[in-house]
DNA sequence: GAGTGGTCTAGACCACAAT
DNA sequence: TTGTGGTCTAGACCACTCC
C-alpha cells in the first residue's frame, strides 16, 4: 500500500525544490546523508537522485555533489503525433487521397538536405489527409529510393507513408522546424483555405542509419489546426 | 575506458531491436537470463532494462516478462526556449521595449482560462523583444495578481517577465498550443510585418501550485522565426 | 509451483573534487 | 586526505502471472 522508498525520496526532494527551500545551484544532501535520514541503503537513494537527474531537475557533479538544476523552465515540449493517430484519437475518421506518387529529380535545396547530388532521382508522394472528410493536412514527402525501394508500390490510402517508413527504415533521428506560411495556390486549394489564410508548416527530415532518408512538408490549415501539448 | 556493464547491456538490447531480430511485442530474455549471459548481478540487468522501459523502447509486465514496445508513434518533440536565451545563443543581442504594463479586467475567455471570475483584475504586460534591434517576438502576458503581487513594479527591460515569474511562482505545469495566425493590425506594426504576412502564435498557460498563474501570447514573425528541434 | 519483474540491502571498489 | 557520485555484487522478500 505504501509507496516504494525511492519514490518517497523523490517526492520529498521535489517538494523541497518546489517549496523554494533549495534554489537553483544549491547543493542538496549527499547520498550517504539521505540514506541516513531515510534509513535506507545508499543504492535506494541513488536511484531516486539518479532519476531526478535524468529528468533534468538535478545536476550531479561526481566528486563534488548534487545540485538543483537551472530552471530549464521556458523549455517546453510539444509532441507531434501521427496525423492518423491524432484524428482517430479525437474520435474522427481518417482518410487520405493520394494526389501524387512517382519519381522526381532532386532540386538543389532538397538535394543538400538529403545529402545527395542535384538531379538524383527521389520518390515523391503527395497526400491529402482528411478528418471526417475535411482536409486536415497536406503531406509532401520526398524519399531516398535506397532507404525504401518499395515505396512507390504502396497503397497509402491504408497506412500512411510515415508508418510505412517506420517499418522499413527504423528512424534514428529527426530534425524539424515549424513555420507560419502563406501556402502556394495549389496547397491553398487542396486544404480549402480562404485567400490570405495562413498555414502551419511542419518541415521534417528523418535520418536512418546515419543518413537522411526522407524529407516531408506537412501543411496544416492554420485556422483549423493547432499543435498542442503540456509539460 | 570500457563502458559500464548496464550500458553495454542497453546497447546490446537496442542493437537487437534495431536489427529487427526482435519485433514489436516479442518477449526479450528475462533478467536472470541476461544476468547469466553477461555474467553480472541481476540488479545490473535490471537497471539496463528499466531505463529502456522508461524510454518506451520496452514494456515490462510484472509476472509475465519484458516485451518490445510498439513503435513509438510518430512522436516528435519540439523544444521552445526562452526568447532571450535563444537570441543570445545565436550570438545576437537581446533587448526589449515595455509597451504596456498595468492592470486590466479579465475578459470572458481569459477569465475562463485562468479560472477566475469575469471582470477580475489582472496584470497585463506587453513587451516587444528584439534581436539586434529587429522585432523578434511580441509578448502579451496576463498574470494573476495573487501569483505575483510585485509584477507591476518590475523592470522588464532587464530580465523577462517569464524569468521573473519563474522566480516568484515556480511553475508546475504548462499547457500550450501553436497556431498560424494573421496578426491584428497593432501586432503587425509592432513586428514590422508586411501586409498578409502570417505569424506563429505560441499560446501558453502556466500553472503554479495547481492553479493557473499566467497566460501568454507569444507572436513571432512567421517569415523570420521558426521553432526548431530534433529527436 | 515455477518464473517474472519490483524493490531493497549492506557491503564494496573506483575516479574524481575539494582541501 | 576526505567526501562525493558511479557502479557493481550476491543475496533477499514480495506480488504477480502462467501453467
Amino acid at each position: 500500500m505504501e509507496a516504494p522508498a525511492y519514490q518517497r525520496i523523490k517526492t520529498w526532494l521535489l517538494s523541497r525544490i518546489e517549496a523554494g527551500e533549495w534554489r537553483e545551484g544549491d547543493r542538496i544532501p549527499s547520498e550517504p546523508e539521505l540514506a541516513r535520514r531515510f534509513k535506507v541503503a545508499r543504492m535506494t537513494v541513488n536511484r531516486a537522485v539518479r532519476e531526478l537527474a535524468a529528468a533534468h531537475l538535478l545536476v550531479r557533479a561526481p566528486g563534488s555533489g548534487t545540485f538543483v538544476a537551472p530552471p530549464r523552465h521556458e523549455a517546453t515540449l510539444v509532441e507531434i503525433r501521427s496525423i492518423a493517430d491524432e484524428i482517430r484519437e479525437r474520435g474522427g475518421s481518417h482518410s487520405a487521397d493520394v494526389r501524387r506518387l512517382g519519381e522526381v529529380r532532386a532540386e538543389k535545396a532538397l538535394a543538400a538536405e538529403l545529402g545527395v547530388a542535384e538531379g538524383e532521382p527521389l520518390f515523391l508522394s503527395v497526400l491529402l489527409h482528411r478528418a471526417d472528410g475535411l482536409p486536415a493536412q497536406l503531406e509532401e514527402r520526398w524519399v531516398l529510393p535506397a532507404a525504401a525501394p518499395g515505396y512507390l508500390g504502396q497503397d497509402f490510402t491504408h497506412g500512411t507513408p510515415s508508418e510505412y517508413l517506420m517499418r522499413v527504415a527504423p528512424l534514428a533521428r529527426v530534425v524539424y522546424r515549424i513555420e507560419a506560411r502563406l501556402p502556394a495556390e495549389a496547397t491553398r486549394e487542396a486544404l480549402a483555405l480562404g485567400p490570405g489564410e495562413p498555414c502551419l508548416l511542419l518541415h521534417r527530415c528523418t535520418f536512418s542509419g546515419g543518413r537522411a532518408a526522407s524529407v516531408a512538408n506537412l501543411w496544416y490549415p492554420g485556422s483549423r489546426y493547432r499543435l498542442t501539448g503540456h509539460l
